[in-house]
RNA sequence: GCUGGAGUGGCGCAGCAGGUAGCGCAACUGAUUCGUAAUCAGUAGGUCGUCGGUUCAAAUCCGAUCUCCAGCUCCA
């Protein structure tokens, strides 16, 4: 018979593989192939194929391969704990993004030496060249055969209910129960790290045990383990929580607590130049600009939901339980507060849409193990905004909210890297959300219309909606592969509802409005550490806290150089003086390592004819030139919100 | 919140079979007046996260607590 591999004609027997079919083509291309694709399944080389099936070679750079390579890896992990440690129960080890992992329960968590003692025996295992063998069995049979396997017999459980047969894969001394596909054998696996232990909840759920996880990484060859090693080292080194120390972005402080950070001059002057420009942006745009209270009564919580869904993740003053005195809590969210802008007195459908924006600071208690440097914090400050409108004006302004968010994300060189989210609810998980299924359906509904409309390309995201309406969330990952949400546009209609929200259509009849919840740039903390991340600390010019720095070359030409400092300050770039009785190159090297944009260096020349030396951060040298042509780059540079 | 790791001068570290703290860089002072990194000389700076306990004596041992880090869970 015949088959199509890697789009040619191979005659095949009856009972033979895949590996053998690429064997007979090219034995070299049959080594490099770790698994293969027939139709959208990813099989295994063992996979005997029928007449004139279509099969595609994968290679360890398919990402599909590699998830095959790493889920094969973790088996081998598992293998090796169970070696050392006999008595360790087996939960499960998929494949990741960037390796796999395996969890495990065990009397004692996992040393960096257990670690070493673990991969040395992975290594050996390797060396056995075991092949995997898959098998079949029933519900009762896969029972029996993990019977001390408390956490494999759950698993079992889920399965047996739905009547299937279970499989199993075995490689010598070890079997696990596992669907595959896998590796034909350990021997390509010889490249092997196991990066960290930790401890992670079975089933991801708190409530039920804390297993021992080991995360690892795998390659055919060492030089590309090593590759991906430096690779994160590399990722450490923009980490914004050591860089943004480091470049004295932010602190913390023991006393001033978790989640608060400070913001230190630098940090806050980028802050401030991106908040004017996000609020001059905005206010192009048509929002008007309200401040509302950072704390209210619980009253207002109770109407807007927040008391009933969202108390946990509140900062409560005062004991809600005592009914004699007021009761106030900060403000997780800006929507009731903003909503009484609207709500001040009766609205017209002329008077819609109606585009509120607030640089909003908000409080959130999370949970003490949730911080994370300037990304998970407790205290935050949010380009917020509502739009009230009528529902034929819904698309429209939805549109503007995405193009505003995309034109802000874009300026700040963020855009390329972000993922968009349709964040729906769960119709099971219906306590955590107000309002009714239908309510939902209909909301879900526009939304996913209006977002096909635009064409925007999203995934689903499960009961990630917020408790009051779905959300379009637009994800970044940080330096380490980690999402989080950086932008968020909601609809809404239920708070709409919850505070009685209306206007007056045409007829004269009283209507609800739609509510937009948007944010233009996501919350500035947040923004900041991502920007730190992105551009290793050397934040473009039109934001970098300091723009040029003025080096004279010795204390002969300080007066010059306090002259330029002068002028170019007067223009409203952010300078700085280097008065210092250092050498010209350990000033530089200072300029260069706080990733300083430009630095002019003032010698005895510049002085004379009234010029300056200028070097850029990126560009390197860029000549001696008239004090003023400089002045006029780099005004160029700032109000083009130039990326460099 | 859970599991694990960690907190010693501004930063990076040493000291931890208990006897009251050092090193490098940075800082400061003076000299050097220098063209793309670290010249010379000198000076200052720490109740070893905090609180409590054991002890004649604790950075070193014990307990509690705070903060930071990795991960889980949760979220912008």
């Amino acid at each position: 018979m015949k088959i199509l591999l890697n789009g040619k004609d191979i005659e095949l027997h009856q009972g033979q593989s895949v590996f053998d079919a690429a064997f007979s083509m090219d034995p070299a291309i049959a080594r490099e192939a770790l698994c293969c694709v027939a139709g959208d399944q990813v099989k295994e080389l063992t996979y005997q194929p029928a007449e004139g099936e279509e099969i595609t070679l994968l290679t360890f750079e398919d990402d599909r391969a590699k998830k095959v390579f790493w889920h094969t890896s973790s088996h081998l992990l598992a293998q090796a704990v169970k070696r050392i440690y006999p008595n360790a129960k087996l939960a499960i080890g998929p494949a990741i993004d960037a390796g796999f992992y395996y969890d495990f329960e065990v009397e004692t968590p996992f040393t960096a030496e257990d670690l070493q003692k673990i991969t040395a025996e992975m290594k050996k295992i390797v060396k056995e060249r075991l092949k995997l063998e898959r098998f079949e069995l029933s519900a009762e049979e896969a029972k029996e055969l993990m019977k001390d396997e408390p956490y494999k017999q759950e698993l079992i459980e889920e399965h047996a209910g739905k009547g299937e047969k279970i499989s199993f894969y075995r490689q010598g001394d070890f079997t696990d129960l596992c669907a595959g596909p896998h590796l034909f054998d350990v021997s390509k696996i010889k490249a092997i790290a196991l990066l960290s232990a930790t401890g992670a909840y079975w089933r991801g759920d708190a409530n039920r045990p804390m297993l021992q996880r080991i995360y690892g990484v795998s390659f055919l060859k060492a030089a590309e383990l090593e590759e991906h090693l430096a690779k994160l080292e590399e990722a450490r080194k923009r980490d914004h929580n050591k860089l943004g120390r480091e470049l004295e972005y932010f602190t913390t402080s023991d006393v001033v607590g978790q989640g608060l950070p400070i913001m230190l001059p630098k940090g806050a002057k980028v802050i401030q130049t991106l908040q004017r420009w996000v609020e001059d942006e905005e206010e192009k745009r048509g929002y008007l600009l309200t401040k509302t209270p950072l704390m209210a009564k619980s009253d207002l919580y109770k109407i807007s939901g927040h008391w009933d869904h969202y108390l946990d993740g509140m900062f409560v003053l005062g004991d809600p339980a005592d009914e004699t005195k007021e009761c106030f809590a900060m403000r997780p969210m800006t929507c009731p507060f903003q909503y009484q802008v609207y709500l001040n007195r009766m609205r017209s459908y002329r008077d819609l849409p109606m585009r509120l924006g607030e640089t909003s600071t908000l409080f959130r208690n999370e949970e003490s193990g949730e911080m994370h440097g300037l990304i998970r914090v407790r205290q935050f400050t949010i380009s917020e905004g509502h739009l009230i409108l009528r529902p034929d004006q819904l698309e429209e302004e939805f549109k503007g909210c995405l193009e505003l968010a995309k034109y802000c994300l874009d300026t700040v060189g963020m855009l390329e890297d972000c993922t968009f989210r349709f964040s729906q609810w769960d119709p099971n998980n219906t306590d955590k959300y107000i309002g009714t299924p239908e309510q939902w359906e209909e909301a879900q509904g526009i939304m996913g219309k209006i977002l096909d409309d635009l064409g925007v390309e999203y995934t689903i995201g499960i009961d990630e909606a917020a408790f009051y309406g779905p959300k379009l969330d637009i994800q970044y990952r940080n330096v380490f592969g980690k999402e989080d949400t950086i932008v968020t546009i909601q609809v809404d209609q239920l708070l709409a509802e919850q505070f009685d929200m209306t206007y007056i259509d045409q007829n004269g009849q009283k209507v609800r409005p739609y509510i937009i919840h948007r944010t233009s740039l996501g919350c500035y903390e947040r923004t900041l550490a991502y920007l730190i991340e992105k551009y290793a600390g050397a934040l473009p010019t039109w934001m970098a806290p300091t723009q040029v720095r003025v080096l004279p070359i010795s204390e002969k030409t300080l007066d010059k150089a306090s002259e330029v400092y002068e002028t170019l300050r007067a223009a409203g770039i952010r300078v700085e003086l280097d008065e210092r009785n250092e050498k010209i190159g350990y000033k530089i090297r200072e300029a260069q390592m706080q990733k300083i944009p430009f630095m002019v260096i003032i010698g005895e020349k510049e002085a004379e004819a009234g010029t300056v030396s200028v070097r850029g951060r990126q560009d390197g040298d860029l000549g001696v030139m008239p004090v003023a042509d400089f002045l006029t780059y780099m005004k160029d540079v700032i109000e083009t919100k130039a990326k460099k």
